[in-house]
DNA sequence: TGTCTATTGACAATATATAGACAGAGTTGA
DNA sequence: TCAACTCTGTCTATATATTGTCAATAGACA
């Protein structure tokens, strides 16, 4: 959906750039030179959006704004339109990134090696009784967590790769995400069963952030370990995320997020409705986007899971 | 006065914004330019409503008016916050509409009527087991289709109406949603068991179409009435949906749309996809979005199906 | 008549643009 | 080692644009 152009304010608050420095950017280095407005005000377009974005995550990775001019913008773009699903790594010797398609990472355990290739084909052919079949079978012969970790989410990140370099579109995304979702979900539904006690976890995403199928598999790990989850999907404001805290009183309240500029931009109001929270829930965050490390959040309470599932902390703190 | 048109005391409350502010939007960015009265009053339509409505949400975000103004009306239309889900009902007598929030259109079946008030209720509590166990004891009562139509839809219809005067947030409509959607899918997973003949149908969703229950819905009766489906959720650009049909081709490709600015702000690309097609798919346009003639399409051999299900037709289109 | 509306011009507060400058950190080279 | 240099984020000063609001005047409506 076209949203228009962006001009500084709406950029910068997104970003979290102050304006000075974007202008300072544009002369200096020349990455984004946005259409002017018939004032003369600078007009971004949603890509030049997407561009900051993976220019942010580089920067809080370390890397120097010379460095990233030197990728050059079309790079930038290709790795910042993703779905945060698979990103490419940056080559650290010499600035630059693979070109033009990321190298399959593609990493199944060897006993999931032919279902996965399996479910990738039937994304491709948008064959859904394929999907489910193979997933079924692969549900008799392993234990869930593995078909969790080892098949359906390095599918996932295999499909978004792929979708990012243009060999699968959206309908094949479509068709496998959904795929993967109900059948968790289906898990989730049946873990739950006779877990009635007062709801203890709240477990939802990040502002912004559209992935949620690791979420859901979250929620349901932490199900299937007598952890009783309210689980919601989808992207979150913080503010719906409050007014949830208030009606449900969770003793924890879990964030997921895929992308560290997601993060990033999104810190400051985190640390803000931690502060104003009402209720006594203690917010963990997970993710691949969340870093390891935040004096200012871990200050506040907040703890930072980044991708590991510390379920035994997690019912420790439970049974305060 | 012409029917269903608003004045400026009315979109002002309605809206929230001042008619000075209002007349100065108009007079600087031209993003509204309403109809005249006799006397030189503007008189709003509904679609402007709409639009205003979604600029609200835009401004909620942080944007500038000068931005949103760059987006056009037309798109703004398109991206309109209610999928014409509960459209204010002008008050014919004196061209006002009722004051503050719309009145509840919920006209619950009275058999499913508490049920009906359950599911909103377990929706505000954020009480995924309640909507669970609800649609659980209604689908034991009542006919799968009766329960799709005059519970689930209706109750999906109300909680984008609350959420749209504000009475629910995102988390309550995500659960609800993320509810309704599984159960369908369910319903359509165990629909489509034994039927492995080749497929005939590619169901999906307009481009930037958000709203894809009801697909999902007509994806699951085409499924019950004997048809394979091809189900893709979520919004589908012409292009990746002419790949879809290269991939699966299908006899027959059905689209739904739920908004009539969508449809029009699509319709060209739809009758380029059309005419560039290659394998032979009879197209179907469905929802509310979907005019009930256009001459244009119907010369391309579209059909158009409006909200009608007219599966016999479906069927018969099948044979040939 | 009292309320609502329309038009026009204006105002203050906020954003933005340009150009130039500055300080700290790091690098280079003699 | 030290001075010169570059890179980077920030700041100042001045000018223009945008944005919400208001006042004054007049017409329309019920």
């Amino acid at each position: 959906m076209p949203t228009g152009m962006y001009k500084m304010g709406t950029i910068s608050k997104r970003t979290g750039f102050s304006p000075m420095l974007l202008r300072a950017w544009e002369r200096r280095h020349g990455l984004l030179e946005p259409e002017r407005g018939s004032g003369g005000h600078r007009l971004y377009t949603e890509d030049d959006l997407q561009v900051l974005y993976r220019v942010k995550e580089l920067i809080d990775s370390g890397r120097s704004i010379g460095e990233i001019a030197l990728i050059g913008r079309e790079t930038l773009l290709a790795q910042g339109v993703a779905p945060g699903i698979s990103r490419a790594v940056p080559d650290m010797a010499n600035g630059t990134t693979t070109e033009g398609a990321t190298e399959s990472s593609l990493v199944f355990d060897p006993e999931l090696e032919s279902s996965g290739r399996s479910l990738i084909q039937a994304a491709i052919e948008l064959d859904r009784a394929r999907l489910d079949r193979t997933l079924d079978e692969a549900f008799a012969r392993f234990a869930p967590n593995a078909v969790l970790h080892n098949l359906i989410m390095p599918s996932a990140h295999e499909i978004g790769r792929l979708w990012m370099c243009g060999e699968l579109n959206v309908a094949n995304e479509h068709m496998a995400s959904d795929a993967f979702i109900h059948r968790v979900a289906k898990l989730l539904e049946s873990a739950s069963m006779g877990l009635q006690q007062a709801p203890s976890v709240l477990c939802g995403c990040f502002p912004d952030e559209n992935h949620h199928l690791g979420a859901l598999i979250l929620a349901y790990e932490l199900t299937r370990n007598g952890v009783r989850v309210d689980y919601i999907s989808g992207p979150l404001p913080f503010e719906d995320l409050e007014q949830a805290i208030e009606v449900r009183r969770p003793k924890v309240t879990l964030l997921s997020v895929t992308r560290t500029a997601l993060f990033h931009i999104h810190r400051p109001a985190l640390i803000e409705a931690v502060r104003r929270r009402r209720s006594e829930t203690k917010f963990l965050i997970g993710g691949q986007g969340a870093p390891d490390v935040d004096p200012a959040l871990t200050e506040l309470g907040v703890e930072l899971w980044g991708s590991r599932l510390e379920i035994e902390k997690l019912k420790h703190t439970l049974r305060l």
